[in-house]
Parts: C-alpha cells; sequence; structure tokens
DNA sequence: AGTAATAGTTGCTCTATATCAACGTTTTGA
DNA sequence: TCAAAACGTTGATATAGAGCAACTATTACT
C-alpha cells in the first residue's frame, strides 16, 4: 500500500500491517494534468479519491455561470463529491485537479463494503464524515456571520497553504466574493 | 424505547424488538421549556438529544452580539453540538430548546461506546453525519451562489415546516440576514 | 523564446442589504 | 386581563461588495 495511504490509516486508526496490506488492492492509481476533470455536473459519482500528490477541487457553477468552490483536498485527504456518492444522484458539481496530480481510487461499491465490513475503514469514513462536519459549522458561521476581510482571516489561520498554492480567482470563488473584492481585501491584510 | 425513536431504528437499519430494548436504558427523557437551554457558549457538550415533540435550535452569538443560527432540530431529529462532543473542546455554540419539547438524551460515552459496538447505532451514526454532509453542501452552495431571496426559497422548499413554526428574527438569522430584510423578501414571494 | 491567454490590480459606478427610527401587532407572564 | 415586552413592518439613509473597463503582470503553449 502507498506510503501516504498508509500513514493516513496508522494516524486514525489501529491497524496491523497484514490488514493493511489486505486493502491495499482496493485502491488504483492514477496521475491526471493540471486542470483535468475526475467529475462533472450531471454525472453520477462512482468514485472515491484519495490524493497522493496534487490537489483536487470541488466546485459548481450557478445559474450566472459563476463558479463556487465548496473544498480542496491537498495531499494526504480524501476528496469526492460524498453527496452524489451517497445518493447516488448526478452530481452537482465538479471535481477538478487544480494541479498535475497523483491519486488513489476506490470504487464506490468496494468503499462501502469496506466501510460496512472492515472495521478500520469504517473508522476512517467516521473520521472524513466528522471533519468534514467541523469544517463546514465553521465555515457556515463564517458565511452568515462575518465580513468578507475576517473570512479571508479565518482562511488563511486555518488553511495557510491554500493562499500560497491555489490562484486568487478561485479563493475568490471559495470565499464567496469576487476576485476584484479579494483583489482590494489583500491589501488590508 | 419511545415509539419515535424505535421508528428512527427501524428506518435507518435492520433491527430486532429485542435489541432495541436493550438500548433502550441508555436513553432517559427530559422535559424543557419554551427558550430554555441545553448548552451554552463556553460550556462541553456532554450529550446528544433526540427530539419526541417540540424542536432544539443551535446557534452561536458572534462579535456583535448577533445570533447565528445554524440548524433546527424537530421531532424525530437528532441535534447537539457534534463539534464540541466530537473534539471535547468548549462549544462555540447554544442549544436551545424553541418550544416547549419532549426529549430523549444520551450521554456521549454511551452514545460512542454504542457507535463503537451496536452496528445499529454506527448506522444511525453515520447516517446522521452523512445527512449533515448533504445539508451543509447546499447550504454551503447557498451561500456562495445565490442571494437572500433565492436562499428563501431554497428554504421553503427544503424545509416548508419552518417558516410556519419559527419566528421570523430567527429564520432571518438562519439565513444570514437581518430581520428588516427578511420582512421585504417575503412581499416578494 | 515569443506571443497568446490567463490572472491580478485599480478607479468608477451601481445595487443589495444593513442600519436606524418610528410605529403597529402579537405574545407573555404577574 | 392587561401592561410590558417581544415581534414585525416600512420609510429613509448608509455601506460593503458587485460589475465594468482599462491596464499590467504572469503563465503556458508551439
Amino acid at each position: 500500500m502507498h506510503e501516504v495511504l498508509k500513514s493516513y490509516f496508522h494516524n486514525l486508526t489501529k491497524i496491523e500491517e497484514e490488514k493493511l496490506e489486505s486493502l491495499s488492492p482496493y485502491f488504483k492509481e492514477k496521475k491526471v494534468k493540471k486542470n483535468e476533470f475526475l467529475l462533472k455536473e450531471g454525472e453520477v459519482c462512482k468514485f472515491n479519491y484519495f490524493v497522493i500528490s496534487g490537489c483536487l477541487r470541488l466546485f459548481s457553477v450557478n445559474n450566472e455561470g459563476f463558479e463556487n468552490t465548496r473544498y480542496i483536498a491537498f495531499e494526504g485527504k480524501f476528496g469526492t463529491s460524498f453527496t452524489s456518492l451517497i445518493t447516488g444522484q448526478p452530481s452537482i458539481e465538479y471535481i477538478q485537479a487544480l494541479e498535475k496530480s497523483t491519486l488513489l481510487y476506490i470504487s464506490k461499491e468496494d468503499f462501502y463494503f469496506l466501510v460496512e465490513n472492515e472495521p478500520s475503514v469504517n473508522k476512517i469514513y467516521r473520521n472524513i464524515l466528522e471533519s468534514a462536519y467541523i469544517t463546514t459549522q465553521r465555515r457556515i458561521y463564517d458565511f452568515q456571520g462575518t465580513d468578507s476581510l475576517e473570512r479571508l482571516r479565518s482562511l488563511i489561520y486555518h488553511q495557510p497553504k491554500i493562499l500560497s498554492r491555489i490562484s486568487h480567482k478561485i479563493i475568490a470563488s471559495y470565499l464567496g466574493i469576487t476576485h476584484y473584492t479579494l483583489s482590494r481585501l489583500k491589501a488590508q491584510l
């Protein structure tokens, strides 16, 4: 099993090397180019991706053709459209590599089979969902209660990596503001 | 076991009556008055609540003293500050009954013991987290990409109950707008 | 390496929503 | 049951951020 995924497991659950190796065949490797899409709006999501290197972005396009970024998965994180994966409905969001990336992917069927039958994977899925819960709770309060400058500060505090790696256009779409406004806010930091 | 909780289990997982009855002692009943608090900011959350009748609201107060409502749990739903429950950190949010309510509550320790050791409770927790994921994904896209009127329409579409039961002040705090604006938007519906 | 495309900046103007004030309506609790 | 408090409405005004245009800087493609 790939080292990055191995240490992900070890950080979250007690698991023996043998067991880990038995899970390995479920994950296949895929290399993608910068800007390549892994899922488009309207398609049903069939895979869960784990980022070995590079990063994935989850975003949707609203009625006015405006992109909204919901989540960015850096190396060592799972990233997929869980809403489509869980419900089996067509996705309202896109998955796109923002950099040349190396990924592992596991099919939806295999993943949920392991969630049901492998305590370690159950634990990991639980952790993914719990982490998402905590992050999005803060994100909702940020949208409700604070202005753009505070949201930008909060982003820099919680994910310092984002600003240096991701284009301002995409950061703006994550914060829910235009890139014009982001450009002006940076001057006030 | 209380009928409302029983049917909650039956809807989400296969479970025998005997097993259900063995889980029953973990849940205790509590009656609360309208506006009563079950958790305040700064306290560590120690219980998971299930609403038999009435409803609970989860909200926080920002720097300017403004209330922001994140979630409202009606009858037949679990509601608690999972962020505090999971992390063990003091809560940034309050839990308050919006109506005279009857609740079941289970301690954090018992709940996570059952999550680990009772497949049916594991399944239920997974469903709670997955549902929260799906709801908050939509909520984030709503905040990023759509104006207040559309957010109000989206709320009415997805939770028609809310408008008739909950004060406009609180609905405004859920939508991230002032009650003045909500009052004006209603005229445009 | 050189040119086209994309990303970022900044001034000007516009708009949605906040804020404040004043007032009518409903709810609540002694 | 009735007064006080909380809730809801509406006009006038203020403001954060959007939208547009024109420009510069950076990136990427053959």
